[in-house]
DNA sequence: ACGGGCATGTAAGCGGTTACATGATTCG
DNA sequence: CGAATCATGTAACCGCTTACATGCCCGT
């Protein structure tokens, strides 16, 4: 369901194909949504048969651009103005640290420098990001402004991890 | 297949049925991995099919306690030696802040402070149940330590959220 | 006696991934 | 001309959720 707003909502910013939403997905929202093309395109579809969106025009190699209808924009507002939000957050490397005790101690500290490596580097990513943002490089629209917030809460988030996964190695020195 | 080898890995600390699998994955990993009964009760057909656990006892009510193998244990610590980490973390509550810019100012200034205090009450409990653990209350053993930090990694999480919408709603104030 | 929790499962359906498949266009 | 990228789709399969279904045991 979740996807299934998110493409309204991109095309709530104006037309665009299903292409283009797979590449916006893969850029902007895969930090916290990843989606597939096969999976887009089959969403679009279904859209498509219940009119909340249509299809505005046609280019070069098939391509066909979407926009959205008044109905499918009244639905994406509806889903953004409903507080019934799923909260469960699935992370394997948190998932995996539970199972920490049965891991040989040197094998727990290569991995977790080696997690602390990918969360620093992620953080430093959206920080970029979000300094790039910040100094208007991409505009000053409602929309690069919201996608602002996304990136801060990533950056927090992966700082977050990197310090624990660094208070963790610590920690994990005596595990047993 | 995660949940998989997480079945593995709590039956390495000793025999238990579904029943308290489940319990445990309610009660201690559904932070960062939910899991509902019958998917639990499948994998754990297949489990047995594949010889990596098996049933070691029957209690009453029909329960079935399972106990895991040579091949299983052998099993499991060869998938926390192996780094093929899926790292993706899905959060629908930052999925939808991509989106903000399509709400009414009030209506957002409403939907972040909810989540603030969700976000706040959960670092909270796991705060509790950190310091809990530290106190000794619940035993010494690896298995607690191991499980010390993950809760960790949640207190932090949550918090690193609950920061974030605080901030998030004062920089929401001039959106449009 | 009965209500609540223990305990196990099945079936349908959905959301999502991976692999397969095809062809057009642009650029060097 | 050939490689990379644009662009769209199908099919098989898996993981996971939701709803349904059943019955036993324990405490009050």
């Amino acid at each position: 369901m979740v996807l299934r707003y998110g493409l309204l909502a991109l095309l709530a910013e104006g037309p665009a194909s299903g292409y283009d939403l797979s590449q916006r997905f893969r850029e902007a929202l895969s930090i916290v949504w990843p989606a597939s093309h096969p999976q887009i395109y089959g969403e679009l579809s279904r859209l498509v048969q219940d009119e909340l969106i249509e299809v505005v025009d046609e280019g070069p190699r098939g391509r066909k651009a979407y926009g959205i209808t008044p109905e499918g924009l009244g639905v994406v507002k509806e889903w953004l103005r409903s507080n019934e939000i799923d909260r469960t957050l699935r992370s394997e490397s948190l998932f995996r640290s539970f199972f920490f005790w049965l891991m040989e101690p040197d094998e727990l500290q290569k991995h977790l420098t080696a997690e602390y490596d990918f969360f620093i580097k992620q953080a430093e990513v959206y920080k970029q990001v979000g300094a790039a943002k910040d100094r208007s490089e991409y505009g000053d629209t409602p929309q690069i402004k919201s996608a602002r917030l996304t990136v801060e809460a990533g950056a927090r988030l992966y700082s977050a991890l990197a310090e624990w996964a660094e208070w963790a190695k610590r920690k994990a020195k005596d595990l047993n």
